[in-house]
Order: C-alpha cells, then structure tokens, then sequence
RNA sequence: GGUCCCGUGGAGCAGCCUGGCCGUGCUCGCCACCCUGUCAAGGUGGAGGUCGCGGGUUCGAAUCCCGUCGGGACCGCCA
C-alpha cells in the first residue's frame, strides 16, 4: 500500500462535527492545521476540515504526539489518533459547535506539509482579490467560501427537487451552438473541421427550450451555464449559471405559480423563512413613472414625484428649458437629509452627473428655511408644489433632476438607492419580490439606428397590431431587493406572427431564414403554445447568502478584465493550434 | 469607450492633502527562545519593504505632476 493511501486512510469523525455525545470514543481525525497554541509544556491546535474546527491537544505524556505537535505549521495536512473526551470543567469553548470537547493526541502523522500561506486562511481576513483569486483553493479553505459553495450546492438541489416533483424534465442543451444576431456579444468558437467557421457559447439555450416544446417535452428545465461578452459588473459575470424552463399550453400565469413556488420552496427550506404569494405585481409603466428603474428596490419608499407640468414656463429656466425640449422633471424627497454638508451635497450632484444627468437640484427644509443653490429661483408656489408632490417635510433633502425622460430616470434611480444606503432605510432580513409585467414590446436602439426587441424577438406581442412606439409584450421580470433575478415572456408560436416580428426588428427574410430558420420551420410541425423564464443563479445565491459580490459565489471566477488569475486565462494561442484553426491573428 | 477609488515588508492598514525629522507607525503572520489549559493564547528577541512601474518638477518625492500596468466600483453595454 502506498504511503499516502495509508495516511490517508481510517477516518472516523469530521472535525467539525464531534459533539459531547462522542466524548469516550476512539477517533481518528484528518484535516489542516489551522491555529496552534503551543504553552511549553502543553500543546493545543485546531484541526479544520469541511464542517469546522476541533480542538487537539498533546501532552507531554504522549511523547511521539507531543513532539510532532511542535513540529506542526498552519496548514500542514494531519491525522490526529486518539480519544475524544469532554473538556476540563471550565475549559469550553462556547463560540465553537464543537466546543463542549477536544481530542487528546495519542498519535500525529504528518500527511503534508505546506508553505506558509500567502494570506491567513481565516474568515476574519478579507486579502486583496486578486490574491484569493490566484490562491482560490487556499480562498475556498476559508470557512466562509466553503459554507457559500455548500450553500450553492443546497440551493440547487432543492431547485431541482422542485422541479423533478413538478414534473419537468431535465435536458441538456448545446454548449457550441449557432451565434444569433440579437442580445448580447456572443463568445466565439472556431471550427477545426468546418474551417472559416465559428460555434458561439449559448447566450440562453432560448431556442433549444422552444424546439423541446415543439418535441413535446412539456415542461422543461436546465442549470445550466450561459455566456454572454459584455463589459462584468459586481453582479454580472460573462459565465453564468441559469435557471432555465419552459412550459407548454402554459400562460403567463403559470409560470408565475411554477417560480413562485419554487422560491416559497427555497425560501422555506434554505432560509426558514414564509415568502408570501402571489408576489407583488407592477406594470412596466408603473414602476418606471414610480421609481425610474425596470427592478426597483420595493423595500423603501422615495419614491419618485413628476414635477414636469409644475415647471413648464418656469421661471427657473434650466427647469423650463428641460420640459420644453421634450424632457422631464422628477424627484424625490430624502428623510432626514437637509443638514447634509455641502461636500455631501456636491457628492450627490456628482453622482447624478456621472449617470448622465444635466444636473442635480437639491433643497433642504429646515423649518421657513429653505437651502437650495437655486432657492432664488424658484416661485413659492414651485416651492410648495415639490414639498407637496415629494412629500418632503420639515428636515427633508428633495432632489431633482430634469432631463430627458430616460436620464433622469437613471440619474433618480442610482440617487434613490444610493440615499436609502445612507440614510440606512433598506430594512434587514426582508425580501420584497416583485413581479414587472407589460414591458414595450419594442424599444428604439440609437447605436443600431432600427427597433430591437426589448426581450427577444421570440416574445409575443400582448396584441396582434405590431406599433413599435406602443406594443407591449407578454414579457416579465422577476425582482428581488432591487436586482433583476430573470425574465421570461409567452412565445410566438405561429410562424406569420414571428415574421412579422422579424419584419419589425429589420431583420430580413433571408437573415431570418439563416439564424432563425429552424425555429420557423419547427413551428410549421405542430407548436404547442408555450411560454417560459430564466434567471440567474448566481445572483440568487448570493442574495440568499448575504454576499454583495457575484464572484464570491463562483468557484473560480474571473476579474473584471476578464483574466482568470489562478490559470492566468486568456493565455496566446500557439501557432499550431491557429494553423489547425485557420486564423490568423492581427 | 467614459468617470471615480485603490496599489506602502508575507496579510490588513496608517503615513500622501500641507515634500525634508519617512522606509516611520499599528495589528497580524513568519523565525528563535520562554511558558502545562489555551482557543485571535501570552512573554522576550529577530528577520523581512528599490512605497506597482517609468518619466518629470524640486536642493530633496511614498508624498506633487504626467504616463503606464494591475485591482475594484459605477456609467455606457448586458435580446
């Protein structure tokens, strides 16, 4: 037998998981050195494996024990023989779950020894990211990261629990697939066999879902990784894991059942807590009049007023000229907030700038006081008409922003999240979902000069007339706390609908009959109407275990420029691998 | 493509705004020794840094300026 295959060898217990129950009984330990407290004539340490931290001790009496436990560093890899007793009366330790006992060594084997790590593997330790990223298995040692990748792992098999009871069949779908037009930048992967040409990595396996409607499957889902090239964010990564369904002779509202119990289910069993249902439900309209976002954050209030009419002739000109250029005026009122320092206040009006805004207009009311750079502009009648439409009272900070419609919806949105941050009004522990249906239909690109799906071009229009400016779509989001979790819409299923909708898009027939030709053909078979959602995992996860960084619930993610510091991906081709490949690189 | 923040022994920070007394300070780790009930053990001593890199300003730069690299947050982008 080798050596290691005998070291590694006899366990009996998991560290982590001793109890006063197995106080008498012979145990044999594996796991990493964590912290050794060495007293000269007593030697304690921590022994940490997957389910926490036991305390060894040797002594002296045990002299191959006590003498290897001196040699012992943070980090070695141990098996520790001996018994598990209850500690010395007054010697517990209440903060550890195994605290009640500890592990008297009769013998230590060194498995293997390790360097002395480059940052402590210890929760309380947060190093620079790029260090746990090239060292990620020292990272995921840390008791914290492994708790969120078993979390992960929990969360994931009570989803497809759910969905296996429910009866929907898992089917894997393509990982080299065909580069679509719409959506996102694609990930690209050169053919070797059928040279000049290229697979892309699936943005969503949409169409796949679709054509297992039309084969019949009747309820589908997937876990499965998607991939879309666009610049990463704390909460977006170019790879990503989905939670991926489709639903035949299914509507709108049964798709809605279908998620909203599965997240009662995850909810209850993960994190013991009652969600209620229905879910709350906003139009599309209603949300960005009300909060200026497609996924606010319900959790709060300032929400935001339109002052557009109370400013149309004002004698504020930035205001007036706003409106009548076609843009808007909207606000919200700040608790709290009219004692900010001017520094604070120029801080705000960088902020909205930085989102694209025109500007920032802030006023404060302190009793008849009112504070505002442009106080002097503004008629008391404008005065009151902000208190009045903001609702803000005495001490409260109104901001507002007037541009066009769009901007200042962005520059409001990040100040409204922003200022509940601060002024610390996002209340703990609740989980406000929200269901945001009725989205356009359409939406008008500028870079691409032509109307593009808000959705995708699969998505039915909530009426047959096709109006780009007006159509809405049988689509909706998903939002939790103010992140989007996913969206999902009711298909086309008849073919002239969907070249009609290509039509709109500008996406010609032959391009049509190119990317989208199967899809079209397939409905030609028999299409059941069907109607589905996606939403990403990882963002789940790491609302669910209290992250606020998408990375941290990925095993080995990448930076935001895109490098994987532990294989240092990207790496240059070789010239072989180009010539098989028959690029050429420039 | 843009805006902002960060880069100082192995780790986490302070020092920078207002240049010199600064390779100076703090916590941890590391090495050696002491220590028989600690648990972030304690004590004594020690090693360890071209202040990310390049250029400039200056009598003098961790500190000011320009550039560059790396990391992070955000805007754009993300059907």
């Amino acid at each position: 037998m080798a050596e290691g295959e005998r070291l590694a060898g006899g366990r009996t217990d998991m560290c982590g998981a001793l109890r006063a129950a197995d106080a008498g009984r012979e145990v044999v330990l594996t796991g990493w050195v964590a912290r050794r407290r060495d007293h000269g004539g007593v030697v304690f340490f921590d022994l940490r494996d997957r389910e926490g931290v036991v305390q060894v001790v040797a002594h002296p009496g045990e002299a191959g024990a006590y003498g290897a436990a001196q040699g012992l560093r943070g980090e070695f890899v141990v098996r520790v023989t001996g018994p598990c007793r209850v500690r010395p009366e007054g010697t517990a330790n209440a903060n550890l779950p195994t605290g009640e006992v500890e592990v008297a060594a009769r013998r230590i084997e060194v498995i293997s020894e390790s360097l002395t790590p480059p940052f402590p593997v210890e929760d309380r330790v947060e190093a620079d990211e790029n260090l746990r990223l090239k060292y990620r298995y020292l990272d995921l040692r840390r008791p914290e990261m492994t708790r969120v990748l078993r979390d992960r792992h929990r969360i994931f098999a009570i989803i497809r629990r759910y969905f296996d009871e429910r009866g929907f069949v898992d089917v894997e779908t393509p990982m080299l697939t065909k580069s679509t037009p719409e959506g996102a930048r694609d990930f690209l992967v050169p053919s070797r066999l059928q040279r000049g040409k290229v697979y892309a990595l699936p943005q969503s396996p949409q169409q796949f879902k679709q054509l297992l409607m039309v084969a019949g499957l009747d309820r589908y889902y997937q876990i499965v990784r998607c991939f879309r090239d666009e610049d990463l964010r704390a909460d977006r990564h170019w790879e990503f894991t989905q939670l991926d369904l489709e639903m035949s002779f299914a509507s709108e509202e049964d798709v809605f059942e279908a998620l909203e119990g599965m997240f009662v289910r995850v909810w209850t069993e993960f994190l013991g807590l009652e969600v209620p249902t229905p879910f709350a439900r906003l139009t599309y309209d209603e949300v960005m009049r009300r909060y200026g976002s497609d996924k606010p954050d319900v959790r709060y209030g300032m929400e935001l007023a339109d002052l557009t009419e109370t400013f149309r002739g004002s004698g504020f000109r930035a205001f007036a000229r706003a409106v009548e250029g076609g843009g808007v005026v909207k606000g919200f009122a700040a608790p709290g907030a009219a004692s900010w320092s001017r520094k604070e206040l120029d801080g705000l009006v960088q902020e909205a700038t930085s989102r694209g805004a025109a500007g920032l207009v802030w006023i404060g009311f302190a009793g008849t006081e009112v504070h505002s750079p442009v106080a002097r502009f503004l008629a008391d009648e404008e005065l009151a008409a902000i208190r009045a439409a903001t609702g803000a009272g005495d001490g409260d900070l109104a901001l507002l922003v007037a541009d066009r419609e769009d901007r200042t919806n962005v520059a409001l949105d990040g100040l409204r999240r922003l200022m509940a941050a601060r002024l610390g009004l996002v209340p703990e522990g609740t989980w406000a979902f929200l269901w945001v249906t009725e989205f356009p239909m359409f939406e008008w690109s500028d870079d691409e000069g032509k109307w593009v799906s808000t959705h995708h071009p699969f998505t039915s229009p909530a009426t047959e007339d096709l109006a780009p400016e007006t159509s809405r779509a049988r689509a909706y989001d998903l939002v939790l706390n103010g992140f989007e979790l996913g969206s999902g819409s009711v298909r086309i299923h008849r073919p002239e609908l969907q070249s009609s909708v290509f039509d709109l898009l500008g996406i010609a027939r032959p391009d049509a009959e190119e990317k989208f030709g199967h899809l079209l053909e397939a409905f030609r078979y028999g299409v059941p109407p069907h109607a589905g959602f996606a939403f990403g995992l990882d963002r789940v996860v790491m609302l669910l275990t209290g992250r606020d960084n998408i990375r941290d619930v990925i095993a080995f993610p990448k930076t935001a420029s895109g490098i994987e510091p532990l294989t240092g991906a990207p790496s240059v081709p070789s010239q072989e691998q180009l010539d098989l490949l028959g690029i050429r690189l420039r």
